[in-house]
DNA sequence: GTCGCCTATGTCCAATATGACATATTTCGC
DNA sequence: GCGAAATATGTCATATTGGACATAGGCGAC
């Protein structure tokens, strides 16, 4: 196919690849939410390191216990947002936070 | 003061250090906006470079054109959640979002 | 044992993010 | 300039996420 011709379609909404939308849907699904896992590994990680207990970083975040462990649980009831708060607030640098996408990344591979 | 107290203190919830809480709070939450305005310029910089429209994009999330504008916009009605979700499906690779939470990290350092 | 302290889990309802839609504005080829 | 396509902005109802609370489970010190 015609790289111009597979961007018409692509913008159009269409995925032309290999597979249908929603098989793709679920793969990204997957990415996104191991991706969360690692992250939320980090918080405890580095909460532990930091030695922290969870109602400590709760009152630190203005949230609560139960969050925090939900939270470090990768609950879908926690946010990415939440997540990444709580990784900037425990002082998770920039490079933190990068290793443990990577990490994410190498999971799905292996 | 001794490492153990300030860890028994910290564990109780409080920010030992030089500053009050809620000045803790206010810098975190700046160093999460400017993380989520980084990551919205991913979004930005690797839709356009797939020569995908916002309609295409949102067809492909499950959303809407205006919500991939103002996610793009880092408007703050916007999730860290949807944003990375865009990054993935775009096919962004954790290296690019390592790239762009970096970058987040030195605009902050200027 | 049992007493503290920490963590896990479940349920409220208040707050926020969501897609959808309508509509305005910008951009760009002609 | 015009017109069409792309993007921006505002609003709304509905769904998801939030903190709070109660309570259960776990774990080491005594």
């Amino acid at each position: 196919m015609k790289h111009i011709k597979k961007q018409r379609l692509e913008r159009a909404g269409w995925v032309v690849g290999d597979s249908a939308q929603f098989l793709q849907l679920s793969v990204e699904e997957n990415r996104f939410i191991e991706l969360k896992l690692a992250l939320a590994t980090g918080v405890r990680e580095l909460r532990e390191r930091r030695g922290l207990t969870q109602a400590a970083l709760a009152h630190r975040l203005g949230s609560s216990q139960s969050r925090v462990a939900k939270m470090e649980a990768a609950d879908r009831s926690v946010s990415l947002d939440l997540i990444m708060r709580s990784l900037l607030t425990i002082g998770a640098t920039a490079t933190d936070i990068a290793k443990w996408i990577k990490r994410a990344e190498t999971a799905r591979a292996a």
